[in-house]
Order: structure tokens, then sequence, then C-alpha cells
DNA sequence: TATTGTGTTATTTTT
DNA sequence: TAACACAATA
């Protein structure tokens, strides 16, 4: 165990102070890059070494990548496992705690924790028995609404007359009402219970908040800019007893007021929590001046802000580049070459680069432009493990043997692979059991003997139902895996997939071997489907070298040598939405995030925009980003692409840079036609991971000329095909 | 009930 | 463009 002393000496003058900060509330602004975590880490090291428990510690994160990295850190400080801390997201957390006291507010202590798939099921079905047409009133903008009282805190009881209006012409609270009611029958609770129950645990029964309370001695809250008004009211109940409180954020960071966060928790920090001290940390340890005072000048165009100047250091560096291109073509290919010069030249790895866009749909040219190319890339975010159809639909197989009430699960896998089961006997059987208030098995059984399932449906849940009791017997003898393994062989659910066999089904199988090989790594059932509902991220651990392509929300905490920044362009970034939907105060948050996306560069930051780019189908013609002109002058420089007309922007990119790209591979074409390559000859049957089958039409070096059964006409790189 | 065709509609995303 | 939901059809 280290001493107090060997925790501080590696810190700042800032970082040392909060680190060792006594009692009461404690507010850290800490800018990008100044050391967030460290100190974090620091200070729930050195409250360990100022004789407090781990146990009487509660440490709160967004993310669990976020609380698994604090965990190992802290481990690493103190060079020992830290048992007993309480540490995990704000969900993981609240869930552990209403797991304990469920019973006192209607649900057993195995409820189960569904996710937005089920939530929006539950909400249609909901719709449809009120006969609210979906297409007037869609069941996604009701799963916003509750979703966003939720966030506030705000039981049906709580809300206004006016709130009804929120949807559908006054059906708002009724309808959240009623979702309330279901999903304790169902014994359930959504994401947003999780803390909604939570605060009302506390209140009514204060015992229960005293014991909270007291137990914690200290909280610390990393990305404080991110709570939404139930985790901060959650956060101040739990810190009421002691006021040892330190939350850690950067205002200028906050980026996700869309989904309830309210910049203003940390803006009137001072004023919630009496007595409190805010430290600054400014000495920013990751990028040069120029990257620093570029981002700094445009965040200060922000009025909703405390206020901080960031400083380094650090040498100048290179101005921040802000290139001009005439469409989103020229731009991805530009992007390309420069990755190319950045690699094969400077020697910076792929893995330390990355292109972050606004949304997600951004990415589409940059992998098409990359895959032509050869460039190893991957695609941060996009849909999880967990989140794969197949994923869910072995996890509802495993949900429903675990609570045979979970008419969600049910209805996910009742005609999962097909079995004769239509939407309406399902409806029927949903209906039933929960009129009836009885589980799946009860319900399906009494519904055959009293003959009111008709033609193939009959049958099969026959079958249905004695399978899954079998499986439940099963589930307390054999272990998770074989289990599962029984399951997809009873079903046949593997072998549906078999027979389809194209790209897609052949992937899924494999994605449904890889959750069978991490079956092991849980004890029970129980403890298994709680990790899938809470722990959502499997961030595989790829150790190749590739270049990152993720949105601007994605990267937040990470860092980069080399950062593209395109697309800055009036519409889409700033978002044309949000500026719709939120004025000025989005505008804001969309500058917070060109701020976050500028200060992800340690050297090296190119912002681009295109005049021209082709967005679903057709050509959209865009403005420079508004926050291109709030760049100062002095740490950036413009790169105008010589006028054309043409679309061929291979043809002139080289003239946006001033420098030829020989170093890296000839994109030119070379005429000298080849006929085969490896084993692969013209006219060879292919496959690819992406475009999936099809039938090479030329082949030039390494390059083939391939038209897909799915994809269509696409240039790739021979490497990455195999002989089909 | 399963398949095919048509129409609509396009942020950001963790838990 | 492309994905997805839903209606019309076999």
């Amino acid at each position: 165990m280290l001493s107090a002393q060997e925790i501080l000496s590696p810190l700042n003058d800032s970082q040392a102070k909060a680190v060792s900060y006594k009692e009461g509330p404690l507010l850290v602004l800490a800018g990008a890059g100044t050391g967030k975590t460290k100190t974090l880490t620091s200070r729930v090291a050195y409250l360990i070494s100022q004789n407090i428990y781990p146990s009487q510690l509660l440490v709160v994160t967004f993310t669990n990548k976020a609380a698994g990295e604090m965990k190992h850190r802290v481990a690493a400080l103190l060079n020992q496992p830290v048992d007993g801390m309480w540490i995990g997201t704000f969900h993981s957390i609240a869930a552990r705690i209403l797991r304990k006291h469920a019973t006192n507010v209607g649900l057993r202590n195995d409820f189960t924790i569904i996710d937005s798939d089920d939530q929006l099921r539950l909400l249609k079905q909901l719709l449809k028995d009120h006969n609210i047409d979906e297409k007037r009133h869609p069941a996604k903008q009701l799963a916003y609404v509750i979703n966003g009282w939720k966030d506030k805190g705000l039981t049906p009881a709580m809300l206004q007359p006016s709130d009804a209006y929120d949807f559908a012409d006054g059906h708002g609270t009724q309808l959240y009402h009623e979702y309330q009611q279901r999903l304790l029958s169902l014994n359930a609770a959504d994401f947003g219970d999780l803390l909604l129950y939570n605060l009302i645990l506390f209140k009514e029964y204060p015992a229960l908040l005293h014991d909270y309370s007291h137990k914690f001695r200290h909280i610390l809250v990393d990305e404080y800019q991110d709570t939404n008004v139930a985790q901060y009211l959650w956060l101040r109940l739990l810190a009421s007893a002691h006021h040892n409180i330190c939350c850690v954020g950067d205002d200028d960071q906050s980026i996700y007021g869309w989904r309830g966060a309210e910049v203003g928790h940390i803006l009137k920090f001072e004023q919630d929590f009496t007595g409190a001290s805010i430290i600054r940390l400014e000495r920013n340890y990751r990028s040069t001046t120029h990257i620093l005072n570029a981002a700094g000048a445009l965040i200060s165009h922000n009025k909703n802000r405390l206020g901080k100047t960031l400083w380094t250091e650090d040498n100048q560096g290179s101005p921040v580049q802000v290139n001009a291109f005439f469409d989103d073509i020229e731009e991805a290919n530009a992007i390309a070459d420069n990755i190319d010069k950045t690699h094969f030249s400077h020697s910076i790895d792929y893995s330390n680069i990355a292109i972050l866009v606004r949304a997600s749909y951004q990415t589409r040219t940059f992998e098409e432009c990359f895959i032509a190319r050869g460039l190893p890339y991957k695609v941060i975010g996009g849909l999880r493990f967990y989140e794969r159809k197949e994923i869910k639909d072995v996890i509802a197989f495993l949900r429903i043997v675990h609570q045979p009430y979970d008419l969600l699960a049910f209805e996910r896998i009742a005609n999962a692979p097909k079995r004769g089961v239509g939407p309406t006997t399902i409806q029927r059987i949903i209906h039933t059991s929960r009129a009836e208030n009885l589980n799946i098995i009860d319900t399906i059984h009494t519904m055959l003997s009293q003959g009111s399932l008709k033609g193939k449906a009959q049958p099969s849940l026959q079958t249905f139902i004695q399978q899954l009791q079998e499986w439940q017997s099963l589930s307390s003898t054999v272990t998770l895996e074989e289990l599962c393994q029984r399951i997809m062989d009873d079903t046949g659910y593997i072998q549906a997939l078999k027979i389809q066999n194209n790209a897609e089904s052949q992937s899924r199988i494999e994605n449904i071997k890889e959750l069978f090989s991490s079956l092991n790594d849980f004890e029970t059932l129980e403890v298994f489907l709680d990790h899938v509902s809470l722990v959502m991220d499997t961030q595989q651990s790829d150790n190749t070298d590739m270049i990152n392509i993720m949105t601007l929300h994605a990267a937040k905490g990470l860092e980069f040598d080399t950062v593209f920044l395109p697309g800055w362009e009036q519409g889409i970034f700033p978002n044309q939405r949000a500026l719709d939907d939120a004025g000025e105060k989005a505008l804001e948050e969309e500058r917070r995030l060109a701020y976050v996306g500028i200060t992800r560069a340690k050297r090296h930051a190119e912002i681009s925009f295109a005049s021209r780019r082709r967005m679903f189908g057709s050509y959209q013609y865009n403005l420079p980003s508004c926050f291109v002109e709030e760049l100062p002058e002095e740490h950036i420089a413009i790169n105008q692409a010589s006028p054309t007309n043409t679309t061929h922007a291979t043809k002139h990119y080289n003239d946006n840079h001033g420098h030829s790209f020989d170093q890296g591979p000839s994109i030119e074409a070379d005429f000298n036609q080849d006929h085969h390559y490896g084993g692969l000859n013209v006219g060879s049957r292919v496959f690819h991971l992406k475009f999936g089958y099809g039938k090479i039409l030329r082949i030039d070096g390494d390059k083939l000329d391939i038209a897909f059964e799915k994809s269509g006409r696409k240039t790739v790189i021979a490497s990455y095909v195999d002989a089909a």
C-alpha cells in the first residue's frame, strides 16, 4: 500500500489539491487532457490510504468501460486488488440497491431489467390496446417522452396535467401509468426505473436513505456534466449525511443534453452544495499549443460555461489544418492520402489515427474508400455484440427459462426459428397470460386444453412448452453452455441459420458460438442475465493496427496522434435537426462537440468540409460550418482545393497538400491487366467479409474488381477476399 | 401463416 | 440510398 505522499508526488499542484481535499463538496473542473481519471483514481487511493475503508466509498461512472478502468487503475495504484468498494455505473449501482429492496416498490428481487428493444415492444402493445394510431403517434416517441420523465425523476403521479399533452393529445400520463403497471406485472424494470425506484425508495423509506447515506462516507462522481436530474437527485440524497461528494467533470464537454443531461448541474454546483470548493485543472498534457488554442477560442463562443483556459508546456506544433473540398468523395480520398503519408512517412500507427464524424451514416463514405484502397480500419460503436438479433434471441430463450413470466422474451422467440406461430397467436397468448395472470407454460397449456389454438401453432406450441419445462429442470443441473447448446439443438435455431447459408447467417452462427464460449465465465443464469442487461459493451480487444472511425460522441475520453474532422458543414455539423429542436442551446452543445473533437488530437488535427455531399441518394450543397469561422486565424492553416468541376477527386487532391504520395500504394490504375492473383482468377466466386459473395470481373495487381451479389460492383484488395 | 411489394423516412447513444 | 415497417398477396 502506497503512502499518501507517494500518491501525491506524481501529481501537479491542482491535481494534488483535489486529491487531498479533506471534507465537504468538491467540484473538480477538469479540462480535456488534464489528467481527470488520474486525479479521480488517485483520490480513491488517497482516501484508502487515509484509513477510509473501501466499502465506505461510492464511485460512480457512466459507462462500464470507465468503471472498469477506474477499478483497474486504483488497484494498480495501491498495488493490491480493491475489494468491497462500490464502484460502477449509475445504473449498476442503482440496480444493486434496488435488488435488495425490490419488494418495497412492488417488484420481486429477481426482476428483469429490460432494454429499449423490449420497452418499445411493450409500448407498441400498449398503443394497440388503446387504439392509438401508431403512425400518428409512434411508440418511439412515447418511449422518448417516458424516458424523459424518468430522467427527470418524475413518476406518473408527479406529472402536471399539461404534461399529458406531451404525447397523443393528452394520453401521455395515462399511458405512462399503464406502462409502469405492465412492467410491474412482468416483474421488470427499464433502465430509467433503476434510478427512479431508488428515488422512491429513499423518499418513502427514510431509514433506507439513512443507512446508505451513512454507509458511504465519500462519494466520487465521474463525468458530472452528464448527469440527468434523476441521477443528480440520487447523488444529493446519498450525499445528504456527510456532504463528502467529489464530482469531476468538464462543462465544455457536456454533449448528452439530448438524453437528459443537464449542464446546469455542473454550472450551479456551488449553489447546490453549500460550502463547495471548485478546483480547476487547466494544465493539459495531451495537445500542442495550436490545437489547444484553436479549441479554446472555439469554445469561448459559448455563453453557458464556467470558463477555464487550458495551457500546455508542449511545443507549438503545427496549426490545425482546415481543408475545403468539392465533394465528399474527394474529402475521403484526400484523408486516405493523408493517412498514407502519416502512416508511412511519419511512422504513426494506424490505431493512433481517428476520423470523427457527427453522425454514424457518415462513416460509410470512409469505409468504402478504405476498402477500395486496402487501408485497415475499424468502426467503433455501431451495434454492439449483445444487440445483435441472434444474440438477443438466445438470451430471450435463457430469460424465459429463468423467468416463465417474461412475456417480452416470449414474444421475441415464440416464432424463432419459424414454427408456424404467427403474430396473432402470439398476441392472443400474451393477452391471455396477462388477463389470467399465468406464466407462459400454464397459459399455453390452458389454451391447448381449451382447444383455442389452431393449425400449425398447436403442435409446435405443445412441443415448445415441453422443451421449456425440460430446459428449466436442466438449468439447475448442467452448465450454462450445455443448457444453451441444448436449446439450440432442440429448437433447431442454428440449423435454420445453416440452411439459409449466406454471409449473414454465417456470421450469426459465429456470433452465437462466441456467446457460447463467454458463457463459461458466469456461475449462474441469473448472474449472466444481469451482466448482459447492464454491461452492454463488449469491447473486442483488437490489437491489430487499424484506423479508428467513429462518431464524435464515441470519441469522448479518447486521444489520438492525428484526428480528422470531416463534414464541418452547416446543417451537418452543427446538425440542422438539433438546431431546429433546441436553438441556441443546441448550438452550444454542437460547439462543445466540436471542442471535444479538436481536443482529441495530440499533434495533428485536420478539419474539412465539402461543398457537395451525397446524402440519401441525392446531392446536397452545404456551406462551411459556422464553427470554421470561429477558429482563430493564428492557429489554423486553410487549404483551398483548386476550383474544379470534375468529381474525379484523385486528379487534384495533391494540390490540397502540396506534396505527392509516392511512398504510399499508388492509386493510379495500372493498365497491365492480370488474369489471376494467388489462387483467384477472373470469374472466380469469392467471399468478402463485408460485401458477401461476388464474382471477379477484373484483376489488376492485388486489386480485384468484383461484382458482388448484394453490394454491387466494387474494387477491393485481394487479401480481403477468400475463394468461395 | 409466409412471402413479396410498397411506402416512408432518415442525429448523436449509455444503461 | 437503404433500411424498415406494414399492407397486399399467395
